[in-house]
DNA sequence: CTGTTAGCGCATTCAT
DNA sequence: ATGAATGCGCTAACAG
């Protein structure tokens, strides 16, 4: 591969000038300009990225941190990061967390020698003195961090409360809802969004209220075990769409039928919602705009420019299909 | 960050020595060892990886070219790949070619110029000399690069031919074979494994096999078109699960009881087949596997190890759920 | 407007 | 066994 002093000796120029025109930096003339720009063709010269970054300390590269590429959301999350940063000349570089700290951490480390520009973070299980200190650009998805870095999530508290609108609309007379993990700040406002409407009704007791880890497989136990006390459950609003199709599949299970004795709405709005049967009914984030969004703003940051604000919620929308019985 | 001088440096030694014991490569003193890491520790030093690379020509990082990440067989590959390349100190960046060889050749050239050290594809639509003058070592997955590059996939027709047999076995009479992408190496032997078993039976009829995609999507309106013509399938044999998935939705939205009056098998064993319901028999090929093994032989030929073979077959598994009549 | 030069942090001959 | 020096390919002062 050619070298940036091969240019330089054909367009008979210094390095330097080559340097200039290559990063339009400084002034050249219109002529040399030319000429360099022929001898770069000629030899079919692209610079190298390597050197680059070690006299740039920086990479044109950023991390993205998500738990488990297996699962849905972030797949699709990952799909619109890498999408996004490529068009933008970056390379992004996915780190499968599995919620380990221990993990993060040796990603964290492992990248910073190579002058990683910035962090996305859809997974993150550092306290807010390890986030800070870290000093890279940085931004959040669906997850907190530190006050100090953006976040773009969904109107989750909202997006919960569409749902469980619907659900009593539709006649549901006792709603169940399969939360996601304690602590986890999507899943506690899914829930307060329940809360809001339900926490007043007569049939309300926090025993319709049960924990999960937005896992599909522990969802139809837990649901098998609820319907086994609660019989009379007509309506179920589900953490997550994983969440909430286990529960559609402990209702196949013990025949019954959704959505005329059960109705179920989940919230993501992934793809599997429409490939079960009946489709999911289910509170739909913009997922892939969440990734784009976060990946520009973090482009934002990483090359200075201004900010325009700090925590970005972006709209949900209800989707009724067949797990619901709303008027067509 | 401290660098290799500060080390050598509070070492008293030269930065030769420093390297020398970083790489154990050539002769050292025990003590100087020892004062060296002792050096490295207090100073919390550890190499930076961009001057390395620069001097090394190369990256200890691999890049991982799949159609797209949303399709669960590739997330389930890319993270298999992912998990054992960082088990090896090597990063991998994932590429979401789309199948389109623009985009391929754009990640190539790029990657080329961050000393990369060699590649995985799922996705390959580049010409056999187009892969061949890359000069970078390489390993192919489910496809067919190159003769001269290693490849693992499982034994498709053999899988095909198991899912067929245990159709006929269990009284189907009539079966259909949905199959994937003309030309794709995969797509091409499911399909002849099928027609091993099939093509000298009386009620064959090469109308019996379908094209389509790999899709869901595609598959609810191809198996309604064929459904509408012979009303008589009783068996269907999908070139993947998400066709299978996809047939099966048809089957509901025509109330056609599966297994009962219909019998559907897939194949891949993604995670998505326990997750419809009833569950999906599907013949399972061991996909995290193949991630892992296809990781293996890259790192071996970039580190130049002797190489076993050079087309490794993996077992597949015919897995009977709620989609088909098996004896218990 | 352009060239010279000194790094960036590490690896690697070649001496000693 | 160890050190000095050179190079990897590019950027960025600093001169001119």
């Amino acid at each position: 591969m050619a070298t940036i002093r091969d240019v330089a000796k054909l367009a008979e120029v210094s390095v330097a000038t080559v340097s200039r025109v290559l990063n339009r930096k400084g002034y050249v003339h219109a002529d040399t300009v030319q000429r360099v720009n022929d001898a770069m063709k000629l030899l079919n010269y692209t610079p190298n990225d390597i050197a680059r970054s070690l006299s740039k300390k920086s990479s044109k590269t950023i991390a993205l941190f998500i738990p488990d590429i297996t699962n849905p959301f972030f797949n699709e999350l990952a799909l619109a990061v890498e999408k996004t940063m490529q068009k933008y000349q970056y390379t992004t570089i996915l780190c499968n967390t599995n919620d380990s700290p221990k993990l993060e951490r040796q990603y964290i480390q492992s990248l910073k020698h190579k002058y990683i520009d910035g962090f996305i973070m859809a997974s993150n299980t550092l306290s807010v003195e390890e986030i800070e200190q870290l000093q890279i650009p940085m931004v959040s998805v669906d997850r907190i961090s530190s006050p100090a870095v953006p976040t773009v999530s969904s109107q989750n508290r909202k997006g919960a409360r569409l749902a469980v609108e619907a659900l009593l609309n539709q006649g549901c007379t006792k709603i169940a809802h399969f939360r996601g993990p304690k602590g986890l700040w999507i899943a506690d406002e899914r829930c307060q969004g329940y809360l809001d409407l339900v926490e007043e009704l007569p049939w309300f007791t926090t025993k319709l209220i049960v924990d999960g880890n937005f896992q599909l497989k522990g969802a139809v136990e837990a649901a098998n075990q609820l319907f086994d006390k609660y019989p009379d459950i007509d309506g179920v609003f589900a953490g997550n769409d994983l969440i909430a199709i286990g529960v559609l599949r402990a209702m196949q299970e013990r025949s019954i039928h959704v959505p005329d004795q059960v109705q179920i709405i989940g919230y993501d709005g992934i793809p599997l919602t429409e490939m079960v049967y009946p489709e999911l009914s289910t509170v739909l984030q913009p997922i892939y705009e969440m990734g784009e969004l976060a990946a520009q703003i973090l482009i934002n940051k990483i090359e200075q420019e201004p900010l325009v604000a700090t925590h970005h919620q972006l709209e949900v929308k209800l989707v009724q299909r067949g797990t619901t019985r709303h008027k067509h």
